[in-house]
DNA sequence: CGGTTATCTGAATAGTCACTCAAGCAGCGT
DNA sequence: ACGCTGCTTGAGTGACTATTCAGATAACCG
């Protein structure tokens, strides 16, 4: 493997003055160890923030005051009402939304990841 | 529009004992006005996070001390470099990246709002 | 200037995803 | 039991999206 990543070692050459092949190996090692060590948890729960109608209803269930059944969410939002059940079960998969029973209704709630998630976005959309 | 939403007119029935359609529209109203004031911001910022490459990428960047550039972060995902400056485009665009040029580089780093995120489901998911 | 470097951009394609439709299921009332 | 209600699930399809390939751009160096 000699002489790989030419740019990478020319870049590290410009910055350090010098470089050999175990430098430029040993700094990816570690970048790579740091980010994993981090996790690649979340994704789902952004990628499901990343919807429109589920970013809704998650706004939806964040707003109200206690939960709501989807009776309540359907008409808010303008999808089918099949839709708005598959897109309730990503929230509750994605850990984003919880859901209860109680008779022939089902209420939602927004969890504590959503309502940090979404606070997050709001305050830094405000500076 | 008389009889309109009957699942939710009976919803609330069961809840408070009698509705009139004009309860239901005005509880309704409520609900979209408060999730609207919320807005419906960060929905791209949560698309971008939502994939892997761009997560990733997100992920490298805050792992890292300073910026990173290209050459940098190409080799620690696996798709084309073509695909790593798309990814690193969208990542500016939503805001959770900013861009600096020195001379041939360009340099990568994460901002305050992709730390954030990236926080709230670090902490949320080792709870 | 011409050549090389590092990165970007656009078009095309392959893959994924969100929606709708139709059917299904559990809980309640009769 | 039966039907009705509220919601869910699965299959199918159209729309979007992530990736790649090829060509472009801008900065540096001779």
């Amino acid at each position: 493997m000699t002489e790989s990543r030419p740019r990478l070692r020319r870049r590290i050459e410009a910055e350090v003055g010098e470089c050999c092949d175990a430098d430029v190996e040993q700094r990816l090692a570690e970048l790579d160890e740091l980010a994993d060590a981090a996790g690649d948890g979340g994704v789902d729960a952004f990628a499901a923030l990343g919807n429109d109608t589920r970013h809704r209803l998650t706004r939806l269930l964040s707003a109200a005051e206690g939960d709501l059944c989807v009776c309540e969410l359907d008409p808010l939002v303008d999808v089918s009402e099949s839709a708005v059940s598959h897109a309730l079960a990503d929230l509750v998969d994605a850990g984003l939304a919880s859901r209860r029973k109680e008779g022939n209704w089902r209420y939602y709630r927004s969890t504590d990841l959503a309502e940090d998630l979404l606070a997050v976005v709001d305050q830094e959309g405000d500076a």
